[in-house]
DNA sequence: TAGTTTTCTGAAAGTCATTTTCAATATTTA
DNA sequence: TAAATATTGAAAATGACTTTCAGAAAACTA
């Protein structure tokens, strides 16, 4: 079942209502490079249709997570980042500190580790956020300012 | 050098002053549990000195965690929290999402899988974060709700 | 399909943690 | 000790997010 399916589905069994706003905004979300902020997308949209508001946008976005066709990511820089879940294997972010570029990593290693991790405090994990920051090869290419 | 030391050197180094706020913020910082929220230290101030600031307690963890005493963490929760650095070697986050506790743990096997994913991508890690959310054992024993 | 019910929307206001401002105060330097 | 400079606390500002609310739109019902 792709996204879009996901979500009509999700919004026919909570009684939710099918809107023109939201599938502009589910399509321009899913077509967009992932890692966007409420924000950027607002402006992206707002191209589209500058009628739609920053609150329906910030609304839909939480209503993508909620039905789990987006994942809401925080960088730490303030703003909530949003991606589309893909149906590849899961991964985390390296987070570039110059120039805020974000590279996508898969280590399922990892992902083995800390479920041991779990188990060794017999604690159930639900969800992880793993991040590393740092300086991308492009700016470590870049003449030091 | 403890942890003192090395906030009384770089206060000197970078020309700032030491103040009584600043030493009894740190001497409580130091002494307290990890994880404090600026809230929960600010309020936890009052109680030694009524007249000390939101503000300055907020300034003064800042400069903690400039100086290296001090990591600041954030469990999502929208509040940033800080915690004293030990020599003790690094560790992650085990966050239980039903009751807020925090559990700490340490895993080098992942660290050296980061280390690899960093090179892998040409990338210079400075830093990185990674928490496990879910469910604590004492939670999971209590009726569910 | 028209009427009814319910949800949505966008603008504006509100919230909340954090950050800045600024005049008074404290520390450090000369 | 005076002069220079940084710090403080209260209050205001900021910025991301969230809520409110009246009008608009969608879904249901007869």
């Amino acid at each position: 079942m792709d996204r879009v399916a996901v979500f009509n589905e999700y919004v026919r069994q909570k009684g939710l209502k099918n809107t023109s706003q939201r599938m502009t905004i589910l399509e321009t979300f899913l077509n967009s490079k992932s890692h966007y902020s409420t924000e950027e997308l607002y402006l992206k949209l707002r191209k589209k249709n500058p009628k739609i508001g920053y609150a329906t946008v910030h609304r839909t976005l939480k209503l993508f997570a909620e039905c789990g066709i987006a994942t809401e990511l925080n960088f730490g820089d303030g703003q909530a980042r949003f991606e589309p879940v893909h149906d590849e294997q899961h991964h985390d972010h390296l987070v570039c500190t110059r120039c805020g570029s974000i590279i996508e990593f898969e280590e399922p290693r990892i992902e083995v580790l800390q479920d041991e991790v779990g188990r060794k405090y017999d604690f159930k994990i639900e969800s992880h956020r793993h991040e590393l920051y740092g300086v991308c090869a492009e700016c470590s290419a870049k003449k030091q300012n």
